[in-house]
DNA sequence: GGTACCTGGAA
DNA sequence: CTTCCAGGTAC
């Protein structure tokens, strides 16, 4: 596997901006922007919760999209409950859309985007505490929008309704992984075409970003730019994550440049 | 085979 | 904006 610098990864991304429009490497693949453009540089495909090459994480998206770029997974604490698919994703979840068509009949989903500013129609939202040094998800049941109604008679059916331990990341966990993750990272975004069947990107805005900042991170949980999503059904728990709008992750780094 | 990570989306 | 969602791998 070849070893990247900071300048040798700023010269091959250059070279595959001036490239053109590229084949996407994978098919139906909401990640293939990402994972074309780490096949392009010799990176193969795992799940190691590290950065992408030395000490420097990539990112991709595509432009054309609305969607939260996702900094990093983390599964909350208590680890020992194993919240998501034990409590959250049974407990609280709802019947897929297609469940009985594309999965089994009875494949629940569990989806929530939250922030620490808003709380969803389902009561769920996030809170930092800096004494305690953790941020959690908290859960308020007079908070549902009416049409979740049957949902909430469900969830209560279910033994819901109210949390005995509440989903909670403590500061040194999400500093510890946001540090070692994100210190310094390459944001790429590409245009995007689809000809016959087949999308190809266009890699042609790189950004340069260094020096992740711990409270800055914090700030923006606290300010609602970050957010707390979970992506869960029955047969794939994506994970749960910690995502921010694209216009935003500067705002996590000391220093940015445009290359 | 369940859990927890990775890469990212749509209306 | 919020609500809800995709295909991958390691162990």
């Amino acid at each position: 596997m070849k070893i990247y610098t900071k300048e040798l990864l700023i010269k091959e991304l250059r070279s595959i901006r001036d490239m053109g429009w590229i084949l996407s490497r994978r098919g139906k693949n909401d990640g293939a922007v990402g994972n074309t453009l780490e096949d392009l540089l010799g990176i193969e495909e795992n799940n190691l919760p590290i950065p992408n090459a030395a000490e420097w994480e990539l990112k991709a998206q595509r432009k054309n999209t609305n969607s939260l770029t996702t900094l990093f997974h983390m599964e909350p604490s208590p680890r020992a409950l194993k919240f998501v698919p034990s409590i959250l994703l049974p407990i609280y979840g709802w019947s897929h859309d297609k469940a009985g068509d594309k999965y089994p009949i009875g494949e629940m989903s569990f989806r929530q985007t939250l922030n620490a500013t808003g709380v969803s129609d389902r009561g769920f939202s996030v809170k930092v505490d800096r004494l305690e040094r953790k941020v959690s998800i908290t859960f308020d049941p007079s908070k549902i929008a009416e049409r979740h109604s049957e949902w909430f008679l469900n969830m209560l059916a279910r033994g819901g309704g109210h949390f005995e331990h509440y989903p909670y990341w403590g500061f040194d966990d999400l500093f510890h992984k946001a540090g070692t993750k994100l210190h310094n990272c390459f944001f790429v975004r590409a245009d995007n075409k689809v000809e016959n069947g087949k999308e190809y990107f266009l890699f042609n805005e790189i950004l340069m970003l260094k020096k992740f900042s711990l409270e800055k991170f914090v700030e923006a949980i606290e300010s609602g730019d970050v957010y707390i999503d979970f992506d869960a059904r029955t047969g794939h728990n994506h994970g749960t994550k910690f995502r921010i709008r694209d216009k935003k992750i500067p705002d996590l780094y000391a220093e940015s440049v445009v290359l």
